[in-house]
DNA sequence: CTTGCCCGGTTGTCCTACAACTGCCTGTGT
DNA sequence: ACACAGGCAGTTGTAGGACAACCGGGCAAG
């Protein structure tokens, strides 16, 4: 993935100080220094212990606070809330490749079109044929180098809408995330105009299959649908390797 | 899940300056007042703008540039990286409810049986088999009123031995997240006495499956594994709307 | 036309000062 | 001796200024 260095390592300098100090915390905060609810020394005296600005020490904190790992209380102290770092699991992610995020894409995706199968609603269905006729109107109008922007904001406007059909809250907010990184690792990976193309066949045989009501029938029919791009990846990651 | 008001609403107070900015920040941001890629204003006219301090917006943009959502590089400016914020995606599932928890996580353990079935290694069914192994033990030396927590210290490492068989970094992360999740809002949601409690068979079973190297079966025996738990999760999450 | 330098703009860091708030300690009145 | 109010020291929150580090483009000299 091209998304390098969000906090860590810089790619080829000294990182900033904030960071720096980020980590330094980070560390003593795992390695278990300060106990859980326990209050961690001022700001004050991290700066002067650790030779830099407090203005320095409090935007390292803040990122902490936000982080999830420690609790600020004005005019008593900040103190240790968790050990580990949730944030850390999404940053692994966006580093993995795109094989990977695609994989974890379908992981969500099928079992989402199983549970649509059951819980769908006619709103549903229908916005998923409204998502799919826009597609084929657009596919349609252009054969030829057809607008892959519009046709791939069309595509995850459809598998949106079968995702919310499965009636998850929890399911939805993380497929929506996979959905974005998918699409943006791919592009960074690839050119726009090597995307590879949608087929509106398949896309249809799977709102048949969730209206159908058959789990089964929904989950394969799924698994077809992601069977082509998923291919299309494969290729391609394979010709570039061979390029290299 | 305990862990309530991170940066949002405070409980019962006005939140800080900082806190306010990042949200409208974070707004503009979704609402697409900036493009991906494009510079967001200075920091010295945001806070003019804002009518607030410099230092101030310069925290709020730290805790974006470590979310996600922005980047910042000296000298150029502050530029957008993504308009969805992926720290968002994980409060808004600690909010949801441990029903929608439990089937993502199974959504992503049925998907990494499948991709087990075909990448794993020796070691991989050794370690399966070795957790497995410890959990019988612990049930077998105390038959009635067992040690929950072992077994569930266990079990988790039993299932994340399964995920990690299948060789996706991005899925193991993940789905470690969810794991732990899942076990910690079972555990508030109802007493630790009444977590349901696990059968070595079904286990056995889905290891074998994978050894075979069938995704199919793998799959089909993830799914009967998952299904008791989610049918006691059912049954308690009935009995306590009953009491209500 | 090329090259090197300078300059305005922007983020990074530090400092001081003060505001807002908390908990404790102390002084005072009963 | 006890209760209570007030202040006081300590801590985080916010503001603003100053300078350093760095980038990009424009400009002038060759």
């Amino acid at each position: 993935m091209a998304t390098a260095n969000n906090d860590g390592l810089q790619v080829a300098g000294r990182r900033s100080l904030v960071d720096a100090t980020i980590e330094q915390l980070r560390e003593q905060l795992s390695a278990g220094t300060w106990p859980v609810g326990g209050k961690i020394p001022t700001e004050h005296e991290l700066a002067e212990r650790l030779q830099v600005g407090r203005n320095t020490v409090r935007e390292a904190i803040r990122v902490l606070v936000h982080a999830g790992m420690l609790v600020s209380r004005q005019g008593e102290g900040t103190f240790v809330r968790s050990t580990s770092d949730p944030a850390a699991v999404l940053r692994g992610v966006q580093r993995s490749g795109v094989r990977d995020v695609l994989e974890v894409r379908a992981a969500l995706e099928t079992e989402a079109a199983r549970l649509a199968a059951l819980r769908h609603t006619p709103e549903d269905i229908a916005r998923m044929r409204a998502a799919l006729a826009r597609e084929a109107e657009v596919i349609a109008s252009q054969p030829e180098r057809a607008d892959r922007q519009a046709t791939v904001e069309h595509d995850l406007e459809f598998h949106t809408a079968v995702v919310e059909a499965a009636h998850n809250p929890a399911l939805t907010e993380v497929y929506r995330y996979f959905g974005a990184s998918v699409h943006e690792s791919m592009r960074t990976a690839f050119g726009d105009h090597e995307m590879p193309e949608v087929v509106v066949a398949t896309h249809e045989a799977l709102v048949d299959a969730i209206e159908s009501g058959d789990p089964e029938r929904a989950e394969s029919a799924c698994r077809e649908l992601l069977a082509e791009p998923t291919a299309a990846v494969e290729q391609l990651l394979a010709t570039i390797a061979a390029r290299k």
